[in-house]
RNA sequence: GGCCACGUGGCGGAGUGGUGACGCAGCGGACUGCAAAUCCGUGAACCCCGGUUCAAUUCCGGGCGUGGCCUCCA
């Protein structure tokens, strides 16, 4: 099966076509962990999923490999750590404090994306772990004339770069017009950007050729992907709002650094999410975490209804579009249990290689049979779980086992006052009786 | 101000130069003691104005609207 992915880069839907089928490799900018993951992180972490998925099914499990970063090295975790350094007035390293936020909060993540079914990637190195990398890069950048140190700064020469501005599609004559940011003295041309910044004594920082610092952000990317994947790599994805500065900068410095071997040859973005026609922020009070989410809803169901929009397009989350997912995986479950005889249908796998089309894959699915239904939502990451296992083991399953049998019997002599009230009775619980072939089954009232 | 997306039936959401996906809701029917669940059937759309074309929702231009980036951001 072709798979065609949209490029960036390109601005067209490419056919994939892997440097190595045996080893393909792909990128994705994770976490900053210095809070809770939002439903808009959310969406990468299964899109992309989905993608590796995808290409473990295509190229063979073995023969994918799938980095997933994390980001701890960030201004706003530099600011937690000093509030807690302040606030336990305790004698360690402020080092020590840092990774002890990002700790408890990529925990925190971690179980968010086990429970969207996201499959573990195959690294997920963290920043922290990659400066002595960093350094060596930069300092080769600075070899090859593509940066410079200044006020214990090192910053990237950005017009030695010709082609800078190529993943964006704008040149730095358009960039410059439209900025709107204060220029730093040291800096040889305003779109100049920082590769290395200092520190002061109390805050994070490594030793360096160029005093005690941090690195700059987009900087990690570069030195991680080197570090687990080689110098190219088939596909880097993000969110659409990394496109720049975050991945023209990742080109810039790993083609500078790398002879000009280009960094990544598919590059993918993810459309933004809004909450209730809304977009999402702390100010309108309408910041949806992932956690919290879990707590009312079975991570497949948000998987489910994440997929159900194209990965480019702009998608709006909402209550009402949440319980339209769960109820078509509750019927889809209820006819694929047990999984019997899955397989990937010919017309399901076209869709989701034509560039992750999961809606018109989903589409399939619901024309599908059991076979190919059970098949395909193994492919999109759903277990075939029934989604209210949880809630069921909250309730008493004996005593509504009981009142089933009560209610039938009732049923049996004809006494309908007797055996409706039975069912409004468990109906108050929050258990929805199901009268089928079969029998009677229950589910939890949603 | 510069760059870039998007605008499809009541709702969600694919796609296509001509035969108008798919799902939810609605409506009709089957099933049921009655419901629910399930099954069968069914009406309904392509922001506005020009242009190209035998033919445009689909291509081109303009307008309006929404959103993103240009500064931390999935």
């Amino acid at each position: 099966m072709t798979i065609r992915l949209y490029n960036t880069l390109t601005r067209a839907k490419d056919v994939f076509t892997p440097i190595d089928p045996t080893n393909v490799r792909m990128y994705v900018c994770g976490p900053t962990v210095y809070d809770f993951a939002h439903i808009g992180n959310a969406r990468p972490a299964i899109v992309f999923d989905v993608l590796f998925r995808l290409l473990r099914y295509s190229y063979g499990p073995d023969h994918v490999t799938y980095v997933r970063n994390i980001t701890d090295i960030d201004d706003k975790i530099n600011a937690r750590a000093a509030e807690r350094a302040a606030k336990d007035g305790r004698n360690v390293p402020i080092l020590q404090v840092l990774r002890e936020i990002t700790e408890a909060t990529y925990g925190v993540y971690r179980e968010d994306v086990t429970a969207l079914n996201c499959l573990q990637p195959t690294y997920m190195p963290r920043a922290t772990e990659h400066v002595t990398q960093m350094i060596a890069m930069t300092q080769n950048l600075i070899v090859a004339g593509y940066a410079y140190a200044a006020e214990g700064h090192v910053l990237f020469r950005v017009k030695k770069k010709a082609d800078y501005g190529k993943l964006a599609r704008r040149s730095l004559d358009d960039m410059l017009a439209g900025a709107r940011i204060d220029v730093a003295p040291y800096k040889e041309d305003p779109m100049d950007f920082v590769l290395w910044k200092p520190s002061t004594p109390d805050q994070p920082g490594w030793d360096s050729p160029w005093g005690y610092g941090r690195p700059g952000w987009h900087l990690e990317c570069s030195a991680m992907i080197e570090a687990t994947m080689g110098e190219t790599i088939d596909i880097h994805g993000g969110g659409i709002d990394l496109v720049f500065p975050h991945h023209e900068n990742e080109i810039a410095q790993s083609e500078g650094a790398h002879h000009g071997h280009p960094l990544a040859n598919v590059w993918m973005h993810n459309g933004f999410l809004n909450v209730e026609g809304e977009k999402m922020s702390k100010s309108l009070g309408n910041f949806v975490t992932i956690n919290e989410l879990l707590k009312d809803w079975p991570g497949e169901v948000l998987r489910f209804n994440m997929l159900r929009t194209h990965y480019r397009q702009p998608m709006d989350w909402t209550v009402a579009g949440m319980s339209e997912s769960w109820k078509t995986l509750e019927k889809w479950y209820g006819v694929t249990e047990p999984l019997a005889n899955p397989k990937v249908g010919a017309a399901f796998l076209e869709a989701l290689s034509d560039d992750l089309n999961t809606p018109a894959a989903i589409a399939e699915l619901h024309k599908a049979g059991d076979d190919d239904l059970a098949g395909g939502l193994g492919l999109l990451g759903f277990s075939n779980v029934q989604l209210n296992l949880a809630a069921k083991k909250q309730v008493d399953e004996a005593a509504i086992a009981t009142a089933i049998e009560a209610r039938k019997a009732a049923r049996a002599r004809k006494d309908f006052k007797e055996s409706d009230r039975i069912r409004d009775d468990l109906l108050a619980q929050g258990i929805v009786l199901k009268d089928g072939p079969a029998g009677t089954t229950w589910e939890i009232k949603r």
